[in-house]
DNA sequence: TGTAACCGATAAATCGATTTTTCACTGTTG
DNA sequence: CAACAGTGAAAAATCGATTTATCGGTTACA
C-alpha cells in the first residue's frame, strides 16, 4: 500500500518541446538563456515548463560534458566537529555554483581513500577536495596526478608540486601556544600527538618548540607520539606519568589527544589548571562547558573551505600556473585550563576546585 | 604548469569493443555476466578491459534506468557525532550495494530540506534516507509522497502512514533513566528539551514521566523547553535556577541541552553529582573524560542505519505493503554524574530530599 | 549580380552505456 | 530438401539533454 502512486515518469525536454510547439533544441536554448530565440517562442517554452513542472535532469545534462557538475569530497572521518563543519561548508559552496557534492569518508585508511577516488574518477567529477589521511604524498594524490584529475588538498598537508593546498597555519598557532605557556612561566611542557599525520604534526611541533626555546632556552619539552592509533598514545602517557614525570603543562596536537590527556588527568585526580595546564589543538563545543573550560586552537574551517573551493573552481575553469599553498590563520582561545605553574591551591586530587 | 597532463579522455565501451573485435553490446553483456557469450570472445573482452583499464561510467550506465543507483541522505546537521556516524554508516551500506550516497545537510531548516529533496528528485535517486528537522509531518515528507519518491524516515520520527520509519526507542530509554533517577531517591527532577522536534521529544518526556510517576507518585517533574533554538533554553534555565528552584537531578532530552545544563551548573559552581545529578540523551566521546563523566543514553546508530537501508532497498526493489515503524533499543550508561540526592560531601543549598 | 552574413529554428549527432531487435548461420527434423 | 529451432553476435533504439550542422529566406556589401 505504501508509496505506490505518483510513479508517473517525469516530463522530459521533448514533452516541453511538443507542448510549446517547438523543438527540443529551442527549449534547451531558452533554458540556457540564449538570446536568439523569438520572444514569443521563449514565452511559450516557459509556459510549458511551468505547466509541466519541468526540471532539467542533471544526469542527462552532464552526459556530454567531459567534466560533470559534481565535486567529490573525501574526508578522513565525519564524526568530528571539524570535518562535519567542513562538509557542511563545502556542500553549501558547491551548491551555490550549481554543483552537487558527493562526500565520502576514507575512515582513516589510505587504501580506502584511493578506492573512493577511483570511483569518483569513474563519475568524471569536475574536481575533488581531498583531506588526505596522512599527507600530500599518499597514494591518493598520486592517483589524482596519474589520471589528470583536478583537485585541492586540505588540512593535513603543507604544500604540493601538483595541487593547490589549503590548511590551517598550525606552526604559527603552535608558536602562539608556546608564547602563552612559556609566558606564564611553564618550563616543563609535554607535547603529545600522532606522528602519522606527518606534515602538519611536524609543523605544529616545530612551531611550538622553536618559539618556546626562543623565549626560554632552558625550557624542557618532552614529546610523546604514537604512530598509528590513539590507544598506544594513552598507554605511553600513562607510563610517562607513572615514571613520576610531572610537566606543568600539556599541549595536545590533536583533538583525541586532548581527550586522552583529560582522561589521564582524571584517572590520577589531577585538576586543571591547579595541578597541570592543558591546551589542545582543535576546538570543540564541549570544551567551553567542561570544568574547567579547555584552552584550544580554533581552526578557520569556513575560510579553509571557501579558499579550497575558490582554488578548485579556478582550476576547473582551466586556470593554469604553479600550485599555491595557503595557510589560514588560527585563533588561540585561552581558557581556564591554562594557569601558571604552582599558582593553584594545589592539594592532591580528590573533588575540589 | 599544474595538472595539465593526463587529460586523455577515458576509454569507453566502444574502445573496448573495437580492441576486442566485438560490438559494444557484447562488451556490456560480458561485464553484466550474461552467459550467452562465447568464452573465447568473453576472454578477449576481459583482456581488452584489462589492457585499457576500462571502468563503466556510472552516469552513462544510469541513463536509461528510471531509478538511478544513487541514494540521497538528508540530515539536519553534520557537526554532531550522531549524524556524523550516521552518514558514515549510510555511505558504507550504500557502497556495499553498488550505490553512491549523496548526503546533504538541511541545517535544521525545513525549507532547505525540501529544496534538497527537490534536487535529489531531479537526480532521480532510487531512494532517500531523510532525518527530518522536525518530525514525519513536515513539507519534505509531503513532497516525497506527492512525487512518488521512495524513502525512509529516521531519527526524529515515530511512525508514518506512507514511509517506513526507524528511530531510537526514546520512550523506553527515558523510562530507564527514570528508574535510575527515582531509584536513587530523586524526587524533584528537571527535564529540559527542545519542543520543535515534537515527535521524539514528546516520546522521551512521556516515557520518563510515566515511569517516574509509576515508581513514585509524589515525584515532582519540572519541564523546561524552548521552541526554536537552544539559547532561549539557556536563559529559561538561568531564570529557573535564579528563582531558587533546586531539583536534585536534571535529565536533558538532547545533547545541546546537556551542554547548556553543564555550563549553567558551572556558572553557579555546582558540582555533579554532589550538588545535582545529570543525565543526557545522546552520548558523545568527551562525556567519559569530563570530570565527572556524564551519564548518557546511547543511540544505536549502526542499527538505525542498517535497518533504514534494509527497509529502503526492500522498497527500491519493489516491495509493497504497509509501512513499518521500527524502534531500536538504546543503552543507558550510568556514569559518575548521577548520584543520590544529598549524599555528596559538599551539599550546597538546603534542598529538600 | 553574386557572395556573405544573419535570422530563427529544426534535424541530427553526440555523450556512454543498456536493451531490444534483427540477422546470419548451424544443425535438426519431417 | 525445405521448414524450423537454436546460437551468438551485430545493429539499432533508447535514456534526456546539449551542441553542431543545416535550412530557407532576407538583407548587406563588394
Amino acid at each position: 500500500m505504501a508509496q505506490h502512486k505518483g510513479q508517473q515518469r517525469r516530463s522530459s525536454i521533448h514533452d516541453v518541446a511538443s507542448h510549446a510547439g517547438v523543438s527540443a533544441a529551442t527549449v534547451s536554448k531558452v533554458l540556457a538563456g540564449v538570446t536568439t530565440v523569438k520572444p514569443e517562442n521563449a514565452q511559450r517554452v516557459l509556459d510549458a515548463v511551468e505547466r509541466l513542472g519541468y526540471r532539467v535532469d542533471p544526469l542527462a545534462s552532464d552526459m556530454r560534458r567531459a567534466k560533470r557538475r559534481i565535486i567529490g569530497a573525501i574526508m578522513p572521518e565525519f564524526e568530528s566537529e571539524f570535518f562535519g563543519q567542513m562538509v557542511t561548508e563545502l556542500e553549501g559552496l558547491a551548491e551555490q555554483r550549481g554543483y552537487t557534492l558527493v562526500a565520502a569518508s576514507s575512515r582513516e585508511s589510505e587504501a580506502r581513500e584511493k578506492e573512493i577516488l577511483a570511483r569518483m574518477h569513474d563519475w568524471r567529477v569536475a574536481g575533488v577536495v581531498l583531506a588526505p589521511v596522512r599527507n600530500e604524498h599518499g597514494p591518493a594524490a598520486d592517483f589524482m596526478k596519474a589520471n589528470g584529475m583536478t583537485g585541492v588538498l586540505i588540512d593535513r598537508v603543507l604544500s604540493d608540486d601538483a595541487f593547490d593546498t589549503v590548511s590551517a597555519d598550525s606552526a604559527a598557532a603552535s608558536a602562539e601556544v608556546a608564547r602563552m605557556l612559556v609566558g606564564k612561566g611553564h618550563s616543563h611542557i609535554l607535547v603529545i600527538g600522532l606522528a602519522e599525520q606527518a606534515a602538519t604534526v611536524r609543523a605544529r611541533l616545530e612551531g611550538f618548540r622553536s618559539q618556546a626555546l626562543a623565549l626560554n632556552p632552558s625550557v624542557r619539552i618532552d614529546v610523546i607520539t604514537s604512530e598509528v592509533s590513539v590507544e598506544p598514545l594513552r598507554s605511553s602517557l600513562r607510563d610517562y606519568f607513572g615514571q613520576g614525570e610531572r610537566p606543568t603543562a600539556v599541549y595536545s596536537l590533536l583533538l583525541k589527544g586532548t581527550l586522552v590527556a583529560l582522561s589521564e588527568f582524571r584517572r590520577r585526580g589531577w585538576h586543571c589548571p591547579d595541578d597541570i595546564s592543558l591546551v589542545g589543538f582543535d576546538d570543540a563545543e564541549w570544551m567551553q562547558v567542561t570544568w574547567p573550560a579547555i584552552a584550544a586552537v580554533v581552526q578557520p574551517v569556513r575560510r579553509i573551505a571557501s579558499e579550497a573551493m575558490n582554488l578548485l573552481f579556478r582550476r576547473v575553469e582551466g586556470a593554469v600556473g604553479p600550485p599555491t599553498a595557503r595557510l589560514e590563520p588560527c585563533q588561540v582561545l585561552e581558557r581556564e585550563s591554562v594557569g601558571s605553574p604552582g599558582s593553584g591551591p594545589h592539594s592532591g586530587g580528590g573533588d575540589r576546585q
